[in-house]
DNA sequence: CTTGGTATTAATAAAACGTTAACAGTTTAT
DNA sequence: ATAAACTGTTAACGTTTTATTAATACCAAG
């Protein structure tokens, strides 16, 4: 994983924990931010667009419960992760966090490693589930002479199994999950790439050719100005 | 999908905990019952008829274990997904949990966010009437030529018995518990590390190198993109 | 016979994985 | 109690595989 690329706003009214959290966020490569308080993190996070926030519970101005429900509400901000610092772990304060949309709860003192460490788990979790939502539909099972096992990660044409590189994989997958359903190039970029990514107009093409190459030529049917379809 | 048609049962004897995960599941639309032990979680299910079952392995009275055994066992519930909760990886629970017919694994703490995208995947997943539960051969013995004995801690590799490490053992013992099954990285992070603990991106790659060093090459199969599974 | 797509292929870039070695932290043996 | 051996982890770097693009050919409809 490439810190280098994830942003971090750390909000706290204490000017020494700002500084110690920021400078050892930045000496793992992240890329930091600081508030001092709820009001200013809002306004700065609207601007910096973080991928995670940290944010002390106890603030002058606007606490961090408050902060974090304004924040959830913010479109651009949805998704963005946050971490509530807190003093001591074991009071209701946590569950007030998690309540207002918290992913993850850090308790002063704050130890470096700890910090760090905890940081990376988060934001590798989260990386990791905005990939999976190369989950379709349910897929059908045996189909003619033509099966899909997800868990095994495996294709099955006539009764050879074969493995297919994960975008081919997921591309299939798409397809196969509605059979005779035509999915537009929309649709599958989508769900193949999300509406982050942008690529090329031939890329599905290469795609379709590859898998037709594998599982057969008749299988999956163009719709010319409109998509493409498998069919059994 | 609906979340509004799915019905999940929560059981774990922390009052807290169940508590906290009802909440985030009804938030999201689930409808949600609950339940403080294996024992009553049956008597419950049997009425509720969820879709799936969040179960806590520790409860006392009858652990997640026994009480998944049994549902497994109930005609109208066999096809139940069940997920369960556990605080460490360290111990080998998860193993059990796989070889009594679990769907899944979520370590605590519990993310929110973490919690609902694994619990909509799962559903997503297998949706549907057909679940093809593959019975999972519950820990080979018969294996051709490698053989796993966790009382002992031993593998036994072409008849030939070896010690594996800690971390080596948890992770083959992992994958070989259901075989075929690919293991992605961020699930073996979860059942070897736990969601606490960051351990750097090769580290996986360097445990699965010397458990092919030790029991053969080709055991283990690397899904590119997606991560490895264990064949015979 | 032109045009708006799509197919094909090869080249190139990017991502993911494999391997080794170093080193720190633990455990075990003496 | 201390040394020795072993384990866990990371960093660096090499290798392979996969993803993407670019260029060009094809082809059916009007």
């Amino acid at each position: 994983m490439d810190n280098r690329f994830k942003k971090i706003l750390v909000v706290d009214d204490e000017e020494d924990i700002v500084e110690f959290v920021s400078y050892n966020l930045k000496k793992e490569g992240f890329e930091v931010s600081t508030a001092k308080n709820g009001r200013e993190a809002i306004t700065n996070a609207k601007a910096f667009k973080p991928h995670l926030i940290i944010l002390d519970i106890m603030m002058p101005e606007m606490d961090g419960i408050e902060a974090c429900e304004e924040i959830r509400n913010i479109p651009g901000l949805s998704q963005t992760l946050i971490a509530f610092l807190s003093a001591r772990s074991e009071d209701y304060s946590q569950i007030a966090g998690f309540n207002a949309g918290a992913d993850d709860f850090i308790s002063k003192p704050i130890r470096p490693k700890v910090l760090t460490s905890r940081i990376k788990a988060l934001l590798r979790r989260y990386s990791a589930s905005q990939i999976q939502h190369t989950e379709y539909a349910e897929l059908q099972p045996e189909h003619a002479d033509i099966y899909i096992d997800k868990e095994k990660h495996i294709v099955i044409v006539k009764g050879k199994e074969m493995d297919l590189p994960k975008k081919e994989f997921n591309l299939l997958y798409l397809l196969i999950s509605k059979p005779f359903r035509v999915f537009t190039r929309e649709e599958i970029y989508d769900y193949i790439w999300g509406s982050e990514i942008y690529v090329s107009d031939r890329t599905i093409d290469v795609y379709i050719r590859k898998l037709r190459e594998k599982i057969g030529q008749d299988k999956i049917k163009t719709i010319k100005g409109v998509g493409y379809k498998f069919e059994a």
